[in-house]
DNA sequence: TTGTAAGCGTTATCAA
DNA sequence: TTGATAACGCTTACAA
């Protein structure tokens, strides 16, 4: 039978104690040193004498030895993790979010917690209490709480929110403007006269502001706009909008976002309605799989991997100082890019 | 001048020390008893003096107070947190499996920690290694380690693995045979006497099994079958297969899964293929956007969000159970589906 | 039922 | 440079 404390390498590493792991006070055993000593050892090298180090290092290695995270954080009140909340870990706009903010975190040595809040406040206010007292910051996107829950939440840890600005808040923000003039533009330039939004849930601050930019853009352009929602960010709110399209007369929609885009423009094609002879569709973020549809979603694109990784830098960079001193208002905006595909085309004659 | 300490509903509560969250050292004072009572009354609710307690609770609540969790896992080893460690997280295959752990562990009180392995093992013994002090138990999804390793793993702490066996292990399996032979029915049905399979990465346990399956069930009904790969799992390891699949002769095309059949069919349509009128391509796992293509592709579902669900429910099953008896060798088989949609089709004449 | 006190595995402060 | 020792905030025998 194997042993049951042997070591990865197959050797029977001395010492060790039977179903426990190894602590620094085995180590100082083997060593012939003080607990103390090997701590300072491990955790700030260079700093005490090399052959005593050397005789530690080789100590902890024989017994396999890993230093137990949360015992380090009692004292030091740094756990090496950070929390990242999501509304809905399934939807891919959340996706890239996800795999920026991890890539960023596991760079730095930081383990990175994701709580989901399935599109509450009430829930992600839970999932906010569960996690904030064991990592070391915060990253909200797509937050659905209210400005003063925010700042009530960044009083406890250093936090960075996506898609929404707070005032005294650091944010990262897609520059939703320059976006929208862009599809404005394309529209109008393909003879637009009409468009509506399809707007996303009422909580969501970021689909009020795509809703104000498209009011800002298109008058100039001498476009009419309307707005139809709230719907749900999904696929199923896409789906159930096309009764209120039709109706509404419009030329072009814009969704809120790629998956609502995606469901119009399943529904009209079961209805029968040509993309984009008949009906002109757009939407925001440039999904995993906008790119998949017949004819492929024409699109806002915001860097959410991007967005993620910056949130984490940022986040980073204010671990470990001093909570008198936060970051003010910083409002970091992400470049978006228009993607045109298939969707939109000229309006029928 | 907003108050630095002031609690969720607005008041300020007695006695809140500057900066620092309050303990039960705070509540004890406060409600004069000690420490060790509020500890008991808080985690053991009902085993103590209801007036007791209720004084207790109503200290705690006064000073906000919530439990730091970091301290109680020091001295009870529990640190109410799973670690779900995955191959990549923008892998829509994943997201299933993330979102089904999520759900489970939410749901007991547990916390997530998602750690990405980016397909390669040691990464992946890396993420292992540095989650596994901090959690209570381990899920493995699409993991590529070897057994051994995965067996030492074990022995740290209680382990689910998902699409892949390993002896000893307590697995979440997709039923492959099930899934294989309904496919190859289906396309034999359609009048296939060839197919390839596109495997993806030679460290893909799952990717082999279905290899496997296949080479069981297609000479079954008089099919010939070859093998075209290793590929990366992605929408590129599918396009760049797209010349050898050609070259093969065959008219149908088994992919290892949606990811790849999706770039396989892009490629088809790029060099003017008609799927299915020209070659067939069949997918696994049915993953978001399959439907999304023109045509949709037929793919075997797997109950993603599903095994992620069981994994975690197996977990909480063992956490605090005995390591000198592990549960040993379970296999758990989850059913899958044949979806069939257009990429599907008789060959060509 | 409640209080006392030891301990969880580190870090950090003081002396030596 | 190293050693002794007191935290960190909580749990948990054991005693009262």
């Amino acid at each position: 039978m194997a042993d049951e404390a042997s070591a990865s390498d197959g050797r029977v590493p001395k010492r060790a104690r039977g179903g426990t792991a190894p602590t620094i006070y085995d180590i100082a055993r083997l060593a012939e040193v003080n607990p103390s000593t090997v701590s300072r050892a491990l955790s700030q090298p260079g700093r005490i004498n090399a052959k005593t180090e050397e005789r530690i290092r080789a100590a902890a290695k024989e017994l396999d030895y890993r230093v137990n995270p949360i015992a380090r954080a009692l004292p030091t009140g740094r756990t090496n993790t950070l929390g990242l909340v999501v509304a809905d870990i399934t939807n891919p706009v959340i996706f890239g979010i996800v795999r920026g903010a991890e890539r960023a975190a596991a760079e730095a040595g930081y383990t990175l917690i994701v709580a989901e809040s399935q599109e509450s406040g009430e829930r992600e206010a839970t999932a906010v209490d569960r996690v904030i007292p064991s990592v070391d910051g915060l990253v909200l996107a797509t937050t659905r709480l209210g400005d003063a829950q925010i700042s009530k939440i960044a009083e406890r840890k250093p936090l960075v929110v996506i898609n929404r600005a707070v005032e005294g808040q650091t944010s990262i923000l897609p520059d939703v403007e320059r976006g929208v003039d862009q599809l404005v533009a394309h529209l109008s330039g393909l003879g637009h006269r009409s468009i509506a939004y399809l707007s996303g849930p009422d909580t969501s601050w970021i689909s009020a502001r795509r809703w104000e930019a498209l009011m800002a853009a298109a008058p100039k352009r001498a476009m009419s706009i309307v707005e139809i929602g709230p719907g749900a960010p999904t696929l199923e709110g896409g789906v159930e909008a096309i009764t209120r399209v039709v109706a509404s007369g419009v030329s072009a929609v814009v969704a809120f976002n790629d998956l609502m885009a995606i469901g119009l423009l399943r529904a009209a094609v079961e209805r029968g309605i040509v993309v984009p002879d008949a009906l002109s569709i757009a939407g925001f973020d440039d999904i995993f799989g906008s790119d998949f549809t017949t004819p492929g979603i024409t699109t806002v694109r915001a860097p959410l991997a991007e967005a993620g990784e910056r949130a984490v830098r940022h986040l980073l960079d204010r671990v470990g100082a001093q909570p008198a001193e936060p970051e003010h208002d910083l409002e970091e905006l992400l470049p978006t890019d228009l993607v045109v595909r298939g969707s939109t085309g000229p309006p029928p004659a």
